[in-house]
DNA sequence: CAAAGGTCCTGCTCGC
DNA sequence: TGCGAGCAGGACCTTT
């Protein structure tokens, strides 16, 4: 589910919501997700302060005084704020109770998602110390992609989609900033000109700051904080859309499968 | 052969 | 032959 866009709109959403607040309780209903929920979670932050919600890649990071708490959606994982009556869901995983009353809960359905506790720095996290630059930072930029593609052979889809390269880019914004950039998804990746991967770095920021501004994308579950869908699968130009024409030329959006995910293009338009 | 929005880890291949 | 880097595929899950 969540790319970059989808977490960022959560991160956003719950912020306001539980920024400042002391933890009252800690439940884990399903401690194995990814890896294990911390089974000492609940000493550990009962009574403390949250002191904001940032975010790495994906990665969600909660901050206290003595340590971060890192989430991970995964691929089908949500979190809302719900009151403090609500019912209890099938696959609601984790919660954190508020002092206002209201719990942030957690729903993930596959559990690839993550809880983690940290006290270490959280750029020398073992997650988190070998990613790549955020892509809406200055330091993301063609002569950067460049640089990580022309020594490898990798398809340039996996090359963007990889978390050492740059974080946030999951499989829908690579299929799209693809389309856009005129670039074929196989092509690879020492093929490709410091031209063409300035275009491609400007297209990946755009496309996420534009799905940011729509609130991410809704294909089948994700749900905003406040249970809004995000609009920007509205404006998707080639993921899903396998055999639909071309919004540039018309021909047919082929698909096929590039490193066991979907992998959507024009075989006119890109190169 | 089902596919789904993620990504770490293992083990293979290749070049030096 | 040994080593490291790069790479492909498996693994983790449930739902539709």
């Amino acid at each position: 589910m969540p790319e970059l866009p989808e977490v960022e709109t959560t991160r956003q959403g719950i912020a306001p919501h539980i920024t400042g607040q002391r933890i009252r309780q800690v439940v884990i209903r399903q401690p194995r997700l990814r890896w294990p929920i911390p089974d000492d979670l609940p000493q550990l932050l009962k009574g403390r302060k949250l002191l904001s919600v940032g975010r790495r890649g994906k990665y969600l990071l909660l901050t206290f005084h003595h340590g971060t708490l890192i989430l991970h959606l995964g691929m089908s994982g949500s979190l809302r704020i719900v009151e403090a009556d609500a019912r209890v869901q099938k696959h609601d995983h984790f919660e954190l109770r508020l002092g206002d009353d209201r719990r942030l809960k957690l729903r993930d359905p596959r559990r690839f998602g993550a809880v983690l506790w940290t006290e270490q720095p959280i750029s020398q996290h073992p997650l988190l110390a070998s990613l790549g630059p955020e892509p809406l930072s200055e330091a993301f930029d063609g002569a950067y992609l460049h640089g990580q593609g022309k020594h490898r052979r990798i398809a340039v889809k996996q090359l963007i989609m990889e978390s050492k390269t740059v974080v946030g880019v999951g499989n829908i914004y690579a299929n799209e900033s693809l389309f856009r950039s005129a670039i074929h998804p196989t092509r690879p990746s020492n093929r490709i000109s410091a031209v063409r991967y300035q275009t491609l770095a400007d297209e990946i920021r755009k496309v996420l700051v534009e799905a940011i501004s729509q609130g991410g994308t809704t294909l089948r579950d994700f749900l905003r904080q406040d249970g809004r869908p995000g609009y920007f699968a509205q404006k998707l130009l080639v993921y899903g859309k396998a055999e639909e024409p071309c919004p540039e030329c018309g021909t047919a959006i082929r698909s096929k499968s590039l490193a066991q995910r979907s992998t959507f293009f024009c075989p006119r338009c890109q190169h």
